[in-house]
DNA sequence: CGTGTGACTGACC
DNA sequence: AGGTCAGCCACAC
């Protein structure tokens, strides 16, 4: 089968909080899979069956920009999606350094094994 | 089984 | 900021 990689790549890219996003190499690397390829990344996240609801339009590539061509149904509803989480998206672009997800990051302030979780009011 | 290709990347210029 | 180049790797032909 496609492989035992998939799987690792779909498990990663789950964890992607709302509002934030990846790149494919970041991913790849989180999987395992260092030199064997963003590259693989866009092919699984293409290939999640779509009740997995993976989301996918949080990964972009390493310069903040989305990797879908533009014109495409595709790209146009990353775009949405992403606005709809409060990323703010233009020109297919954004800001990586605004909205970069970092998991180390995540596990210093929220602690190892948990999760940042936006919704579960931390409440200011 | 060889080639081309891409939802990639980092290094250079 | 933008263009080129060489690695990468699974997949379609």
């Amino acid at each position: 089968m496609s492989g035992e990689s998939y799987k690792r790549i779909w498990e990663q890219a789950a964890l992607i909080p709302e509002g934030m996003v990846a790149s494919y190499g970041q991913i790849a690397k989180l999987a395992g899979l260092p030199r064997r390829g963003a590259r693989m990344v866009g092919r699984a996240v293409g290939a999640a069956p779509s009740e997995m609801q993976l989301p996918w339009h949080r990964i972009v590539n390493a310069q903040g920009k989305i990797a879908i061509p533009e014109g495409t149904r595709r790209h146009a509803q990353q775009v949405k999606l992403l606005r709809a989480e409060g990323v703010d998206v233009k020109k297919g672009q954004l800001d990586m350094d605004r909205y970069r997800w970092d998991p180390t990051l995540d596990e210093l302030v929220w602690g190892p094994g948990r999760l940042h979780d936006p919704g579960a009011d931390s409440s200011a």
